[in-house]
DNA sequence: GACCTTGTTGCATATTACGCAATATAGTTG
DNA sequence: CAACTATATTGCGTAATATGCAACAAGGTC
């Protein structure tokens, strides 16, 4: 596989910026790549001109700029599955209080494409263009337990009940089918619970999942039946109306 | 100013990519460039390593990969009046029962940054993300109206209310100064009717505006006086609030 | 199964990006 | 306010790199 050098360095740039609260400097920017400086500026200038990065003329430096912002809507209108489900998130977010979202399967991780959120949600790590591990959320053990996606090796932890085993999220998974629905239980956020179930498509392949979260103060292990319930409907409404709809993601 | 070739190509493709909803194949990349196929495989095969890209293995066609998401979502993290913004969206949409939005001025263009939508709210394409025209819509007037940017030269008509005129357009930037606040009479799109407030930062400086939007059924012009009252006031608490935060954006 | 369309790869060439060093610009300190 | 430091940009020669062509491979169609 033939790769173009300078595009790369210009894409691993862009990644830079997204990860770089304050922005960047040039000089950073070429320690980062083992580049010149030159190379840096003529590179990140270049970003600039196509409005993917953008300059504070005041500190000279660089962030990215409004075109990947563009770019990511046009990919999420692109998908099916977020129009389709708006009005199920909707529903979800009514009838059960809390902020609801899909997701579909994304490098390995779940990619949040779409969110209601409820008039008192907290501010979680799952907004929208978030991707976050498949063993420790709802979305993504829903996605696993029903899909065909190989198992995550290396099993991060974030709370105490961060499932690192693979044998412990293997026999969660098991429950999971059994179920209908798949549960995060402060495994990923402390104080937050979630529950989330499966979405398929017109051949029964999974191609995302839908869910909500909230606190565990409302969320309590006493209404998860009542909520789990809820999602397994909504969920299923969800896949039978994804089976008419063009056959793509 | 020296301008990388190669990267700039990519980022021609990126555009090129997100504008088309049915994927691109490397034959139409390559004619769109005026590049060899060769060369345009190579190029978005780049893309694709970096999940800026994303090939379908089926159609072989080429479309937005999931790494322009995850920017995006960097990017709006970092601005500040989105965060501050949040519940002003929220008690806007409340008490007014429409969507509602908060926008900055980009490329000469006013891009939605974050909205809060009411439970029947309509599919308008000033979805987060969108890149909208100052002249049309009502975050963009406030911004031109109370800001320094200079006036648009071409006015494009979206519908038969556009303003495409300068004369008029600037008579209509009076108005707004006058009254507080921007109107969008289906000026962009047909049935949508929308006010919005300019938002100050600590140096009274345009940094943004604030609104909403809802069928005409509902803003009817006898309720519009009421529902700038609303805006207004929510925009001025906003600026309140914007004094206190982090001199950026 | 042969044909046609479309994508990928090998290779030689020339363009292009690179690194170095010099210049310019900001910010800082005496 | 001036000298100094740190950082960004630009000119230029060179060498590496992207390019275009053409051959090959892979999918789809008839």
């Amino acid at each position: 596989m033939t790769e173009i050098q300078s595009l790369a360095r210009g894409l691993r740039i862009l990644d830079i910026l997204g990860e770089s609260p304050n922005g960047v400097s040039v000089t950073e920017l070429a320690e980062q790549l083992n580049l010149d400086k030159g190379s840096a500026s003529r590179l990140v200038a270049t970003l600039a001109n196509y409005a993917y990065a953008e300059k504070d003329p005041v500190s000279r430096r660089y962030s990215l700029g409004p075109q990947v912002v563009t770019l990511s809507r046009s990919l999420l209108a692109k998908l099916p599955l977020r129009d389709v489900a708006k009005p199920f998130l909707r529903e979800l977010m009514e009838k059960s209080g809390e902020c609801s979202h899909v997701g579909i399967l994304s490098q390995g991780r779940v990619l949040y494409i779409d969110q209601v959120e409820s008039a008192a949600s907290l501010r979680v790590n799952a907004e929208v263009g978030s991707l976050s591990p498949l063993h420790c959320t709802a979305l993504g053990k829903a996605m696993l337990a029903f899909g065909r996606t190989p198992l995550p090796q290396k099993l991060e932890r974030f709370t105490d009940n961060t499932l690192t085993s693979i044998d412990s999220l293997k026999k969660n998974l098991e429950l999971v089918r059994e179920q209908g629905y798949a549960t995060d239980d402060e495994e990923f956020d402390l104080g937050v619970r979630c529950i989330a179930a499966p979405v398929f498509d017109y051949r029964d392949k999974v191609i995302g999942s839908i869910g909500i979260s909230g606190p565990i103060t409302r969320m309590t292990t006493k209404a998860m039946p009542h909520f789990a319930e809820l999602v397994i409907k909504v969920s299923q409404a969800l896949s039978e109306k994804m089976r008419f709809t063009a056959h793509r993601t």
